[in-house]
DNA sequence: TTTACTGT
């Protein structure tokens, strides 16, 4: 093989891994120590309990291992990657929101978990986004918009730092607050954590949809507000696209998308049931690419 | 329950 091919090759696999590691703002620092976590007695293996391994397992940092469950069946765009210790996001400069996050849920990730305190939590600036694209509090304030997270408070309970960091504005997006994100948007919320009830691992994309619509001169237009000095954009819609794992590894796939605005209570949550390929083509991602055709059983709820 | 706001 020539040098040159060699070097191809590695500034390939450079590429690859970029994409995995893309902004994380601790695992330079704490890699190692993540690696080997606090484990007194390391490296001799029989002396360290199964009780106590699992206690420490959580991962405080965005793992390389941990990335890889979360985005197991493919990223659906590598735009301004940013993994946290239980999440991983893809950041849309212009607009100052993400244009998707990705989690990975268990029955144990979810459950109710008295140490996790969510009002302990403060939504922050992500001084990880250059200034120019950040988005900052003040533009929030007065708006009449939630900041409301893409990854779910909800969804991170193993660890208070996993809560913590969905606190991040760069993980929020302007929502309407009562009758959307306090109601329907909160009300799949919890469906996409009950599915954990039913699949041993829920997998889930979520993220801003900019819908056009036609006006009174018959063109289409997409049309939407943008808020505060730094022009936070208030999306027209927003979409999850779900993938359960079932314990004969069958997937099922949910896809969903609701207006950013009231949505009455009595609305069930399959009205909202879109094809994949819709969110797909709206959003300009390719949602779960990586799955094998034939493990997937149905979509929707209906066979595949 | 969980989601957040404004005003102090």
């Amino acid at each position: 093989m020539s040098g040159l091919r060699v070097r191809g090759l590695l500034a390939l696999s450079a590429t690859a891994l970029g994409a995995y590691y893309l902004g994380s703002r601790t695992e330079r620092l704490q890699q190692s120590s993540d690696v080997f976590p606090r484990l007194p007695g390391l490296p001799t293996f029989g002396t360290v309990s199964a009780a106590s391994l699992v206690a420490s397992n959580v991962n405080l940092t965005a793992t390389p291992s941990r990335i890889s469950e979360i985005m197991k069946f493919g990223f659906p765009g590598l735009d301004n990657v940013r993994s946290h210790s239980d999440y991983v996001l893809s950041y849309d400069r212009r607009n100052r929101i993400p244009h998707w996050v990705f989690e990975h849920l268990t029955a144990e990730s979810v459950a109710k978990n008295d140490s996790v305190d969510r009002s302990k939590c403060d939504f922050k600036p992500d001084e990880s986004i250059h200034p120019f694209f950040r988005s900052q509090n003040t533009d929030y304030r007065k708006s009449g918009f939630d900041r409301g997270h893409m990854a779910a408070a909800g969804n991170h309970r193993l660890h208070q730092k996993h809560c913590e960091e969905t606190f991040y504005l760069s993980n929020m997006a302007p929502q309407v607050g009562q009758g959307f994100n306090r109601d329907a948007w909160n009300s799949l919320e919890m469906h996409v954590r009950k599915l954990t009830k039913s699949y041993s691992n829920v997998y889930v994309c979520t993220g801003p949809l900019y819908l056009p619509h036609k006006e009174d001169d018959g063109k289409m237009y997409v049309k939407y507000e943008v808020i505060g000095s730094n022009t936070v954009a208030v999306p027209t819609h927003f979409y999850k696209v779900i993938v359960g794992e079932a314990a004969d590894h069958k997937l099922h796939m949910e896809a969903y998308v609701m207006p950013n605005k009231v949505i009455s209570n009595d609305t069930p949550l399959n009205v909202f049931q879109v094809p994949p390929e819709t969110v797909e083509r709206a959003a300009g991602l390719l949602f779960f690419d990586q799955i094998n055709r034939n493990q997937l059983a149905s979509i929707n709820g209906r066979k595949v």
